[in-house]
DNA sequence: TATCAGGGTCGTT
DNA sequence: AACGACCCTGAT
């Protein structure tokens, strides 16, 4: 992988197992909308950015090598082996390297922890285009320049103000996280380097998150790539193709993650996850 | 028009 | 440990 200059924009080149498009669509973020084939528009680390891919080159417009060093390098976690990731983790799985071929070309983002954990609880119990409503409408009202908002800026929020951004019963776990986070009693600094076990268990001390919140927050925001988040999809494909279609518990399903995939478990359920989602299952 | 499920979690039993 | 409630919207 290299990168040079073309005019104001910056163009990557020589890229590998990256597809911008499965990257962006794969449920881990929120916040993008298509533009066109592979060219998408995001809003993370502050910034609207405008991204193009052809082949194995990306173009980030209007963009810097400072501002891509700083910033897009780690996002988009570019530095990263994933031919090497998925060689192990299909290594003597005919499913998994089915799920991997699909979509060969996800990556797992390293967003910003507080606005991953806060999109995360609105995602529970609700759909994907409410979600995206929701933390757009937020980001509109209380972000400035149409940002997600900072702690800050949500600091003196109201639960009846969230409420009337239509997140419904969700209202009173933002406002929650968001002075849990401000008070410093949930430092999600600290979370990054602490045993995975231990940090999920201080992410739950914020009312409406539970393990599955905790572990997306692990996974796509603080390095934790060893946990494995269970949702419905992920239930569901796991049961159906590595149990026989008979529905397996959550406890279940989490110690047949560990020990198959290990450390590199997170890899595997994004994979799985965006494999099942796109209609590659009998049921849903 | 009605009904169900949606990237779950909480409070109660 | 099991179960219903929860705001609201998209899908059928």
């Amino acid at each position: 992988m290299n990168y040079y200059m073309d005019g104001k924009d910056l163009v990557v080149d020589g890229l590998r197992d990256f597809n911008i498009e499965e990257i962006l669509e794969c449920g881990q973020c929120f916040r993008f909308f298509k533009l066109g084939d592979l060219k998408y528009s995001i809003r993370a680390l502050g910034r609207e950015l405008t991204l193009e891919q052809t082949g194995n080159s990306l173009k980030l417009f209007n963009c810097g090598a400072e501002e891509f060093e700083t910033k897009w390098r780690h996002y988009f976690d570019m530095d990263r082996d994933y031919g090497a990731i998925k060689e192990k983790i299909s290594r003597n799985d005919s499913i998994m390297s089915a799920a991997v071929d699909y979509a060969g070309g996800i990556r797992l983002l390293n967003q910003e922890s507080y606005e991953c954990l806060l999109s995360f609880i609105i995602s529970q119990n609700n759909n994907i285009p409410r979600i995206k409503g929701i933390i757009a409408s937020m980001s509109e009202v209380y972000g400035s320049e149409g940002n997600f908002p900072t702690l800050k800026e949500l600091e003196n929020v109201t639960p009846e103000e969230l409420f009337a951004l239509k997140m419904g019963f969700r209202n009173k776990y933002i406002y929650d996280a968001v002075h849990r986070l401000l008070s410093g009693e949930v430092s999600l600094d600290k979370l990054e380097d602490m045993p995975c076990n231990e940090a999920r268990e201080e992410l739950k001390k914020i009312k409406g998150v539970g393990n599955k919140v905790a572990d997306c927050v692990l996974l796509f925001s603080l390095g934790h790539r060893e946990v494995f988040p269970i949702d419905v999809w992920v239930r569901r494909v796991v049961s159906e193709l590595y149990f026989d279609g008979q529905e397996q518990s959550l406890n279940t399903i989490s110690d047949f993650a560990r020990d198959k995939w290990g450390d590199l478990a997170g890899y595997a359920q994004q994979y799985l996850f965006y494999y099942a989602r796109s209609g590659n299952l009998t049921k849903g």
